[in-house]
DNA sequence: GTAGGGTTAG
């Protein structure tokens, strides 16, 4: 189709007006082309109006070019601050989001004046780049503009610091922030369960409802989500029983919050019920229930699920698995120990669905070999990995070793200790695996030297702690913390349960 | 005469 100015029945129209009512119907790169060589022809180039839906098409359209739409605003005269923002919105949601940046950067250098629209995409592109250095200056340049008490801008800062895992500044600018919206509480909250602050997380949920919001889907999701990682049953029941209340609409993302929760806090049945019961479901929503069953040792049920999920004669045509769902296919086959399946499934998730493996993905495969026991072809494994393994990958092995390596002296606990410690010399839980793999197999003079490594350096391993949920509050548990009273029963039970397993082995 | 905005799934 070719474009011109008389081909539109609007005559009567200025020039301008056709050439905008054209940028509004333009589907192409193509068609652009043609625009602009109308454009050019009519001396409407260096209007500002034209120039925003220039850059807007080519920012934010389909079929978007960003490097053409950069070049528009960098030789128009006088782009107005509209174009600049559209041109940062576009990088924001680009591959690469830090350009919004350095626009930013040339759109000051030019001396056009940021508006509280050019902030948020800005942060959030910083946010998805996790730019902490680049999204600092742009927090003084809003200081300075005396945009930052924008509530826009507010929460994309809360945002932006959340993605970078500063809590304290996420929390800090929330806290000065002259007007909040739910958006403002459930940012906070987001940055707060993200980084693994869960009691802050939910904290922040019970006073936005004590100064009166409603909490939205969004915040019922993130409340879930703190619930999930803590097994905080009682408290995902009572949300559950709030949504009813409130008569919300089960929607996929509330409905998959509610089966990460049941599923992570093993509690099957209900997450089944709710995954059942769901109208829609998502790919989110199968790995929910796989994982849930995967983490809860019933993998062959996960792994059936899995096959059902890929199967076309269900409801889910258009459901394929990604990385999450591979997870919980994986974490099934270590439960399971299935290890040729774990192979055939590990292929699969690069060669038939195209998902590259994470580091994640290498780190359940080597779970997969080291709870079978199969460790010399796990050392192998992660010798032939494409990326250089991190420490958890290690110590996955690492953990197998001191289960399956006990009276087997090929020195393999040996070879991994050194590759881990190589890596992360100074984390006490890693030394402590050693020492323990030493004594276990009463190499006490060994063990020593670790433990006196450990000590000469100031090294504490963190304590592990466990979390039950009695009677609907959250009890923390430590090795060797003894709040309890009478520990003899808890301890003769311990011994009972131990010998049972013995029995059963 | 004038255009555009945020948070959420292992």
């Amino acid at each position: 189709m070719v474009l011109r100015f008389r081909t539109l029945k609007t005559q009567s129209l200025s020039k301008k007006q056709q050439c905008l009512s054209l940028l509004n119907s333009c589907r192409s790169m193509d068609q652009l082309r043609q625009i602009q060589a109308q454009v050019h022809v009519s001396g409407l180039y260096q209007d500002t109006r034209v120039l925003s839906e220039l850059v807007y098409f080519c920012s934010l359209s389909p079929s978007k070019n960003l490097r053409h739409a950069r070049s528009f605003v960098h030789h128009a005269a006088t782009p107005s601050p509209i174009s600049w923002n559209i041109l940062i919105r576009g990088y924001a949601a680009s591959d690469s989001p830090l350009e919004a940046f350095w626009v930013f950067r040339k759109m000051r250098e030019r001396g056009a004046m940021p508006n509280k629209l050019t902030f948020p995409f800005l942060l959030k592109s910083c946010a998805v780049a996790s730019a902490l250095f680049e999204g600092k200056q742009v927090h003084a340049d809003a200081v300075k503009c005396g945009l930052d008490s924008d509530v826009y801008v507010g929460n994309n800062l809360i945002n932006f610091y959340g993605c970078c895992k500063k809590i304290v500044d996420a929390r800090k600018v929330f806290g000065e922030m002259p007007e909040r919206t739910v958006v403002s509480w459930n940012s906070v909250m987001t940055a707060c369960v993200e980084s693994l602050w869960l009691g802050d997380g939910i904290g922040y949920f019970f006073r936005m409802w004590g100064c009166g919001f409603e909490p939205d889907e969004t915040s019922m999701v993130l409340l879930l989500s703190a619930c999930a990682e803590l097994g905080y049953l009682s408290l995902g029941r009572w949300v559950h029983s709030q949504l009813v209340l409130r008569g919300m609409v089960l929607s996929v993302q509330l409905g998959t919050a509610l089966v990460d929760m049941y599923g992570k806090s093993g509690a099957l049945g209900y997450a089944r019920d709710v995954f059942e019961r769901m109208e829609n479901r998502n790919v989110w929503t199968w790995s929910a229930m796989i994982l849930g069953l995967a983490q809860h040792g019933f993998g062959e049920e996960a792994l059936e699920l899995f096959a059902i999920m890929n199967n076309n004669n269900n409801d889910n045509r258009d459901i394929r698995p990604n990385y999450v769902t591979y997870l919980g296919v994986l974490c099934a086959c270590s439960h399971a120990g299935m290890v040729d399946e774990g192979y055939q499934y590990f292929h699969d998730m690069e060669c038939v669905h195209g998902i590259k493996p994470l580091m994640t993905h290498y780190g359940a495969m080597v779970d997969v070999l080291g709870r079978a026991g199969r460790l010399e072809e796990a050392y192998e494994f992660i010798q032939s990995m494409p990326i250089e393994p991190d420490p958890v990958v290690w110590r996955t092995l690492l953990s197998a070793c001191t289960v399956h390596d006990v009276h087997d002296h090929t020195g393999i606990g040996e070879r991994v200790s050194k590759k881990l410690l190589l890596k992360e010399p100074r984390r006490g839980g890693n030394l402590v695996i050693v020492a323990n793999m030493y004594a276990e197999v009463g190499m006490w003079e060994e063990a020593a030297n670790v433990r006196r490594v450990m000590r000469d350096g100031g090294m504490k391993k963190v304590a592990g702690e466990s979390c039950v949920d009695l009677g609907g509050s959250m009890h923390r548990f430590f090795a060797g913390y003894d709040p309890c009273p009478d520990l003899v029963p808890v301890y003769h039970l311990l011994d009972g349960l131990n010998l049972h397993l013995k029995m059963v082995n």
